[in-house]
DNA sequence: CTTGCATCATACCCGGCGGGTATCGGGCGG
DNA sequence: CCGCCCGATACCCGCCGGGTATGATGCAAG
């Protein structure tokens, strides 16, 4: 049995004449004859009473009925869904991040995300660098937000966004109100940096910055993430070093400042597998292309203004 | 879209191989991957990824893998049950018959037909012949079991069984007791009779009876079947003359007794429609032709012995 | 009764499409 | 680097579905 079947049965069975039948298939009525016949040939079931004039469904072709537009109608939604889903307007984008990006501008980009592909369902979840990693490696995830980056060729990648570095100090400290702070001046306070595990990580950067200036903090403590570490910072724990875009959520207990000398930055970027053509990524990465362009020309404007 | 598409589709979604997919699908690879292609195409969406190796379903894929599998399987079991009910092994045969049949034999033909059609549902109600004319006329039923016979050329008939009239008196009655009982010696009692509606019919057979043997019953009473008439008897109202078999079922009050004379008998007489060739009536038609010819046979048996 | 019309079935032809064989192209393993 | 595996492409052929013409049948009107 084929599909063409089917709709022609339909049509018939609706119309319960033949010639209007076929007008509306848009064929002539013999070769309509002769396929509903080859149905009731392939059932081994008349279908249709054709008695003098009026035509009429038997019992089997009423059953028929019912199922060919049910059949049809789930063809019909399971086409159209299919087409949503590969033109990437429905189904479902997994992206995971770093937790220190929940700050800044990657929530723009995904609300810019969900503003566009609103029947998307995007299932969010925060991972550090090493882990980014292996998910996307072992396609638990289609899309990872990295910092700075993720060390692998078979990674297509966008770079969001280039952020300095700030110290995040407790807001008691004598340090909070000094002007000109070198990392330096810090030597003897105790360091907070994440992640704890795997190394090298980020914490390990950091600890190149002061190498650079010629010391090693006197006390180190490391925590899992950066959350944990400014929750340490507002308690007087110590100091941090963090992204720019963290100071844009002020916590009681925490001062944010600059700091003169080097600062190599960090950035944020946007990766997934080189061989995930979905549209659901294509479509995210497109967008945060537009997006970190549109924040480069921010920038600019504001740099020369 | 066409079935192929889907059957295709399932197949390689399956097992995951071009080559071993053609192989069940009893084709060659290349149209395979020709058709999979084209149904991409037509609903603009990749199902596969072909990444070295292994092959694996896109989002868009998975989502018409389920759909796929439940449009196939609705179409086999929509298939299976047009079949049974175009070969009248399931589906719903209406049958009605005149009230004097539900005793005799009709209830051992519609055992037969139980027990040969196990899944056709049989919707059964009671009519008199004008009821049941009308009925098979209208199609509100496909098969009528008519006492004697309905006149029509447009019905299909059977004749079930052919019985003698029998007297049914009050039990004490002092003719109950009397030998070689004639019709005329009944003339002075009142005479139950049916249906009182629409005329002529039964009741007139009756009448006819009467008048051959000479005479007029002295008193009428026309009741609406031939049940009604017989609890009128068993309260000693009168006398009635009904079929023979309405005999095996013994009542109080009541006694069946043979008379002497002219006995036309009475039929039953099972009917559809000339241009209703629904399976269902014709396996119910030809096993009433088999029953009757076996009911035949047993009497004659009898008759010889 | 006969003619004409409406409607579905049959006869026959044609072209498109689905399937076959041969071959290519790329990725992986030896 | 070569050969193999697998899917894609190229090209041909035969079938089947659709078209036109016509038949068969039942009904209505004259």
């Amino acid at each position: 049995m084929e599909l063409r079947h089917l709709r022609y049965f339909l049509a018939v069975a609706e119309e319960l004449h033949f010639g209007r039948a076929a007008a509306r298939l848009d064929i002539a009525q013999p070769p309509l004859s002769r396929q509903i016949a080859a149905l009731e040939a392939e059932l081994g079931a008349t279908l249709f009473d054709r008695g003098r004039g009026a035509i009429r469904l038997t019992q089997a072709g009423e059953l028929l009925h019912e199922h060919a537009r049910e059949i049809l109608a789930r063809l019909d939604s399971a086409s159209r869904e299919v087409r949503l889903v590969g033109a990437g307007r429905a189904g479902r984008l997994r992206l995971a991040f770093v937790g220190s990006a929940s700050h800044g501008v990657l929530p723009q980009l995904i609300q810019g995300y969900r503003a566009a592909y609103p029947e998307v369902d995007l299932a969010l979840s925060t991972m550090n660098n090493a882990e980014l990693h292996r998910a996307l490696v072992q396609r638990d995830i289609d899309v990872a937000v990295a910092r700075p980056d993720l060390e692998d060729d078979e990674f297509r990648r966008e770079t969001l966004v280039r952020e300095d570095l700030i110290l995040a100090l407790t807001s008691d400290s004598p340090l909070a109100s000094r002007e000109g702070l070198r990392l330096a001046d810090l030597a003897d306070q105790t360091f907070i940096l994440y992640p704890r595990r795997p190394r090298p990580s980020y914490a390990d950067v950091v600890l190149g910055l002061c190498e650079r200036e010629g010391f090693q903090p006197k006390r180190l403590e490391l925590t899992q993430d950066f959350q944990s570490a400014i929750s340490l910072v507002s308690v007087g724990a110590g100091l941090s070093v963090v992204p720019q875009s963290v100071a844009q959520t002020q916590r009681p207990g925490v001062v944010y400042r600059p700091y003169q000398g080097f600062n190599p930055g960090t950035g944020l970027s946007v990766l997934s597998r080189l061989d995930n053509r979905s549209p659901h990524v294509v479509h995210f990465l497109d967008l945060t292309r537009r997006f970190a362009r549109s924040l480069a020309a921010q920038d600019a404007g504001r740099g020369s203004s």
